[in-house]
Order: structure tokens, then sequence, then C-alpha cells
DNA sequence: AAGTGTCGCAACCGCACCACC
DNA sequence: TGGTGGTGCGGTTGCGACACT
């Protein structure tokens, strides 16, 4: 008889991430860097494929992670980009700091596109629709919602189609946008994507004119500037601001033995710093070279030190209810603004500072 | 309170590309 | 030069939260 404990695959597990999941994965990224992803959750004790577990550090546990809603300022780069790049998500991220190329992607279909859409725009090539695109457009868009709705004989223009036909201020930047050579238009489409792990170390020391340069002026000439380094200089939590005031807060709230269990407390403060220290560049990214990442090291050499210690203790830390949050006034007004435990230690509780 | 619909997001899947042998 | 493995990207799906009836 055949054994199948020898032959049969090891079952990898699909679907949503355990905390403790991320927690083996984090600790193991942070301790050995990323070498092959395929190796990746064999030595990290993980079930998982490889993919799984890069894309899970991309898009959710890698450190400078930008959450929340999207600032008009993000919109309306993603509006200028898309229309010169088209769905070239990854590249568009490249762009903004801190952003995924999944959440812009996903923002994209769930809000821009419908947005343009009833602007009168189309979300494909940026022009105006006709009024027959128009309706053709609203009509698939709504035809989810619309499905099981008996219409009435000549009733088939959707309620949108009432909104006045009009050109935006947003159609008049992508105007401007044409306007790009052809040249820069290739270069731009055939410029290497940015190494997305390239902001584990240093996004926050992103200077805007090492990005794609000539394509972020191209678009901000039609922009409201979007100034990255005096947003990463002029808020501390640059970088993490999934987690704002996590870093210079409540700590002082904190007894002691609170802030030392909290290990999403050292390592916002771990990642504060190392966005406002780290100098190097992308190629050391596999070097464990600058302070944070020792500092890191340093953590990770007494393992509970980066405990999760509650089971939701990182789902709450990068997933702070954003709902109307769009900018860092809108947070500090906001009377969720700040972050610390609850009396039990269980909960990560909001509370106004 | 329960059932149903809608929406947004996280994760998966398939494909393309690249490097290496 | 073809095969293979690793990686990255974009499209799609599935699930949970929320709204509505």
């Amino acid at each position: 008889m055949r054994r199948h404990s020898v032959f049969v695959k090891e079952k990898l597990r699909k679907g949503l991430w355990s905390p403790e999941e991320d927690e083996k994965l984090y600790n193991y990224i942070t301790k050995f860097g990323v070498g092959c992803w395929s190796s990746v959750p064999k030595l990290a004790g993980l079930q998982r494929c490889g993919k799984s577990c890069r894309l899970r550090w991309i898009n959710y546990l890698r450190p400078n992670l930008k959450r929340g809603m999207f600032s008009q300022e993000e919109e309306d780069i993603i509006l200028n980009l898309h229309e010169v790049l088209g769905n070239r998500w990854a590249q568009i991220a490249a762009q903004l700091p801190g952003r995924t190329d999944n959440e812009i992607k996903n923002f994209w279909n769930s809000y821009l596109k419908k947005k343009l859409i009833k602007q009168g725009i189309d979300p494909n090539t940026h022009k105006p629709l006709s009024e027959n695109q128009v309706r053709n457009e609203t009509d698939c868009t709504e035809k989810a919602s619309m499905l099981l709705i008996p219409q009435l004989p000549n009733m088939s223009i959707s309620a949108n189609m009432e909104q006045p036909f009009h050109l935006s201020e947003t159609s008049v930047d992508c105007e401007a946008n044409r306007q790009l050579t052809e040249a820069s238009r290739n270069q731009l489409v055939s410029k290497q994507v940015f190494d997305p792990l390239f902001l584990f170390e240093f996004q926050a020391n992103v200077d805007p004119s090492e990005y794609n340069s000539e394509l972020l002026g191209q678009c901000q000439q039609n922009l409201r500037p979007y100034d990255h380094q005096n947003q990463i200089e002029g808020n501390p939590n640059f970088g993490f601001c999934s987690m704002p005031s996590l870093t210079n807060f409540e700590h002082g709230h904190m007894t002691e033995t609170e802030f030392s269990d909290s290990s999403s407390s050292k390592m916002s403060i771990l990642y504060t710093s190392e966005a406002k220290e780290s100098s190097s560049n992308s190629s050391n990214m596999n070097n464990h070279h600058n302070a944070a990442e020792i500092q890191m090291n340093e953590m990770l050499g007494n393992p509970q030190d980066l405990s999760w210690g509650s089971e939701n203790k990182i789902d709450s830390l990068f997933q702070y209810p954003y709902g109307g949050i769009k900018n860092e006034e809108d947070f500090s007004n906001n009377p969720l603004s700040s972050l610390s435990e609850d009396t039990c230690g269980e909960n990560l509780v909001f509370h106004h500072i």
C-alpha cells in the first residue's frame, strides 16, 4: 500500500490570514529579509504558497503602508496617471508612496470609475462620453442593481442620466495631460516599475525627484502640488498612517508593562525612527545594515517582545476605522484620533487625545 | 430580529516575463 | 534553444460588513 504521507502534497492554506500567520511572516521577513519567496513559507513555518506570502507582505504587512482614504491629491494623481498609463496599477502605485497596486485598483474599480462615468467621462479613454455612451455606461454600472427590477416600456434611462452632463475639472486636467509628448509617454511606459520592497526601508525618505520625475512633473503641472517631502517631514507618523498617533502618543498613558507588551507600539516607533533616520538606498534592501533593522533584530532576539498577544491586535493595528477621514485634518478632528489598548489589553481602542 | 442586497477589500488565479541551466 | 522555476502584474472572485426592507 502506498504511503500517502510521503506523496500527498502538503496542504496549503488559503483565504484570510490569521494574526498568527501574519506574525510569523512579519517576524521572518524583518529578521531575514526577502530572499526567495517560494522558500519563505517553509522557513517561516507557514502553510501558504510563496506567492500568497509575497502578496500578504506587499499589500498588508510591509511597513510604511499608507492606509485609509485616498486624499484629493492622490485621487488626482491616479486619474492623471491612469489616463497616461491605463490599468498599469503597479506603475501608478509606484508614484504614490505607501499605496499598493491592489489598493489603487480597488479604489479605481469601486469609486473613481463610477465617478468618471457620472461625470460623463469614459473611464477607459478619459474622454467625454457621448450621450449614448453615457447611457450605456450608466446602464451597465447600474444593471446589477436594477437586475431584478422590471422596467416599464420606454423607461431605460437610469436616474443618473438626469444629472447634468458636464466636463469636470479633472477632465480638463486630463486634456492638458494629453499633451504629453509621445516620447515621454513611451519613456514613461517603459520605465521600470518601482521595486515595492523599496518602501520597506526608504519610503519616508523618498525624494519626489527620484520618482519617475518626468511623469510626475507632467502630471503635477495639472495638479495641486503634492509635496511628498513635506508630507513626510511634516507628518511624524508618515509611513504608518494607519496607526497615527501611535508613535508620539500613548505610552505616556500606558504603564511600562502595557507598553512593552504592545508589539504594535514598538513596531510603530521603530518604523517612525526608520522613516526619519534611514538614508540608505534601496540596494541595501537585503542587507541588514540600517539602524532600524538592527533595532528590529535586537527586538526579535527576544521573541516575546514581538508577540502579538491578543488575537486581534494586528488587525486592530492595521485596520483602524477610517470612514470619513480624508486627510490629516479630518483625522485630528476625528474623535477617534488616537489609539491605545483598552483596560483589558485585549482590544485596541480609540480615544481623543 | 431576520432576510436580502450591495459594496469594498483582501486574496486568488492565470498569464507573461525573466533568469538560469 | 527549450525547459523550469521564480516573480510580478492585472483581472476576478469570495467574503464580511453594512444598509435596507
